[in-house]
DNA sequence: TTTGCATGTGAAGATCCTGTGACCGACCGG
DNA sequence: CCGGTCGGTCACAGGATCTTCACATGCAAA
């Protein structure tokens, strides 16, 4: 533990403590429901269609490799109606499968029952009859520790004008030339980015920062000015940070009819002079 | 764990055992236990010590940097005992503690109560009384999603640049010559070189020690520091580990533009004092 | 137009991050 | 008991980055 870091700075971490942009964006569960109870299928299935979850029920096991093909987040499944045969399936399943989330839900059972079903692989055993949310909220759970043990794809690739956003490289790009950017300045160009409305100095920082802007506070300015810089640099005749007076910054990728544009088709003619009283005026 | 692995799984224990990738080097289960009910600890104690567990009974809760500090795998937890504040503390544990599994173990309680404690974080939801044994399980189903991570393909030997690397042998080869890499240096090795994003130290650390990264820990970049110097003995003009600034390490097998190519190629030539100039300016 | 803020800009110091070597304890085989 | 290896910590140095400040510029209301 290194003392002068923790005692300078009890609350604060480092750059990306709370920063973490990866799994935001909770793509929607897909789930396999191994039941016959018509009562039970019905009530579960009002409560995931609620949550938009793409279900499948069925009432016969079905093979590994149909499950597999069926790109499963989780499988709830009632051991009841698979008899004797059904440990063996329970055990082939989280075999092949280490990261769909198995979740038991079937009737009374006795401990050694439950401790079998989690010894096999299984992630959760819910005894019957059961409230539908709760089971949810287990799924959920389940489904949530595999997904944390995956490697989090962070979000694609996006463009925007010229330039490309890489949020697995933390970088942004021209033409696959880095535009440089520092840890900060792309955390601030991806925030931006990733909202098309005007976000607030006091937004940007608490989520770039990961606490409250002290007031008068100006380092969004001063990293805005650098990605200006930057960007310009990149991909000049576009501009993509724009400042709303008195409120903040929205990012929009404009092509800008651009006076530099002009200035450089001109520069090798005799037109300096002209060019230089333009400016001036 | 070892012993319910041995009698589950029999065609599994050498594959789980020689393959593991990464995080298996501690076999043994850390955990924390924050209750008050001695017939319960006793009884849990017990049969946790019959496992070989490193436990740690506790009778108030702590600050999130001590859980921190203990580098745990899981934390039971008897709400009970912490009140109202008890949800607090749950969601905060869960979301510094993301690696962390925690399993409430508690008194009767109310549907609504866990859907709560799940919905905050929680992987499991116990009611006590309940069998030891079956707790076990569940805290072990928890632990074993976190750990059973990913590389599906783990025998698969994989080549970037000039080095290979044999999971199944914990080693990486340059012309079928060891590196020489202890455990650890292989697994952060095999990790890094098995995504093409940025990996941020934290999630490097969770993946191959198994639990949070203490705020201010160097491990990573001291065994980044060793692998790159074993990398570099056996194929120099190649860099595999890139430095992000202010976010974590990236695996991509480069071959350098370095001098002492370049000086061989052109060794024979007279261009000797070209190349002097152009290092000098 | 003038005034009062809000924002852009540049630079300098403070701060943080990473590379590095040295060191220490645990473990293991002899 | 001893020497070796390995994992992990610490402190230092150099460099990269961030923050702050002063000042210039621009916007909007009076």
């Amino acid at each position: 533990m290194s003392t002068s870091r923790s005692e300078t700075l009890p609350g604060d971490g480092p750059t990306s403590q709370t920063a973490a942009p990866g799994q935001r964006t909770q793509s929607r569960l897909r789930l396999a429901v191994l039941d016959r109870d018509p009562g039970f299928m019905q009530v579960l299935s009002k409560r995931l269609d609620a949550l938009g979850c793409e279900y499948r029920p069925l009432t016969t096991p079905l093979g590994i490799d149909s499950l597999v093909s069926m790109r499963l987040n989780a499988l709830v499944l009632d051991l009841a109606i698979l008899g004797p045969t059904g440990w063996g399936y329970l055990e082939q399943v989280c075999a092949r499968l280490p990261g769909l989330a198995v979740v038991v839900c079937t009737g009374p059972s006795s401990v050694a029952q439950r401790v079998r079903g989690l010894r096999l692989g299984a992630d959760a055993w819910v005894t019957k009859p059961c409230h539908p949310e709760e089971l949810i909220c287990v799924i959920e759970a389940a489904v949530r520790r595999h997904r944390r043990a995956e490697m989090p794809a962070l979000d694609a690739a996006a463009r925007f004008g010229e330039i490309t956003i890489r949020p697995d490289l933390y970088q942004a790009y021209v033409n696959d030339v880095s535009l440089e950017l520092t840890a900060r300045e792309f955390e601030i160009l991806h925030l931006l980015s990733g909202s098309d409305r005007v976000l607030r100095r006091e937004e940007i920082y608490e989520r770039v920062w990961g606490y409250a802007m002290a007031h008068g506070d100006r380092s969004v300015d001063v990293f805005v000015r650098k990605l200006r810089q930057k960007l310009r640099a990149g991909s000049p005749n576009w501009s993509y940070i724009h400042t709303h007076f008195g409120v903040g910054y929205r990012f929009a990728p404009d092509r800008e009819n651009d006076v530099d544009a002009e200035l450089d088709l001109l520069a090798g003619a005799s037109a300096q002079g002209q060019l230089d009283s333009a400016l001036a005026g």
